[in-house]
DNA sequence: TACGGATGACTACAAGCGTGGTCAATAGGG
DNA sequence: CCCTATTGACCACGCTTGTAGTCATCCGTA
């Protein structure tokens, strides 16, 4: 289930507050996309067609609800993100991070929690 | 300048090795990809005409080089897939990472090493 | 009650992508 | 020397993606 970029957009804002109208998720877009109503609804639509929302019927409109586990597809596609990119392997991701885009220190700490709970 | 997947196992294969011909790049494709010769090439056309790479003519057949940094390039779309999919924000995608995929032991001990040195 | 704005259903359309076919020239093996 | 396999140039085609337009309907307000 290929979910593109513009979608993925839709599907941030139904995960954080699912039953949403078009309108309502047209309204909470960030900055930068100031996307037609219609397009929005064009995103929404092709979301239910590819089974990752749900509809309800609210009166003479439609609430939209994830259909799929916001952890999970993001647990898959970053694997395969990194199957891609990096055959694989996690370690160089981090690196290049690091590299181009400078890790925070809070970053870092969280991410050494993280390892440290892994070891256990 | 967009790399598509397949592109990109293109690319791969001519950052590993540069300097090949179609055929080669053919040949050297992993076990999965058997596509056909003309669809290599029509990839190695295309990213020509995007500048990712360069060809050097060698008798009656091209040789392709990669015109663009491995580095650069994955540290470019690391961060791209990290703003697209974790708002930005690297340590969730390492979780993810270790919880659907699991990270062995080598990449925990890479990753630590990495840390080690990023907090200097 | 008539109209304007919201809403869903359907349609459009160009660019990108994955996959490969056609054609003409040519180089190499028999 | 001739035929086959290789190579590049160009073309094709259906699917996805980003970005909406059109149309009919309906609801609330003037």
């Amino acid at each position: 289930m290929q979910i593109s970029a513009a979608e993925l957009e839709v599907m941030a804002i139904l995960w954080a507050e699912p039953g949403l109208a078009a309108s309502d998720v047209h309204e909470k877009l960030g900055d930068g996309k100031d996307w037609n109503v219609r397009t929005v609804k064009t995103f929404l639509a092709r979301l239910v067609e590819k089974g990752a929302l749900t509809t309800r019927e609210d009166g003479r409109r439609y609430l939209y609800f994830p259909a799929i586990d916001e952890a999970e597809y993001k647990g898959t596609a970053a694997g395969q993100f990194v199957d891609r990119v990096f055959s694989g392997r996690a370690a160089p991701l981090v690196a290049h991070l690091a590299d181009t885009r400078g890790l925070t220190a809070d970053d870092i700490a969280e991410l050494e929690k993280l390892l440290g709970e892994l070891k256990k």
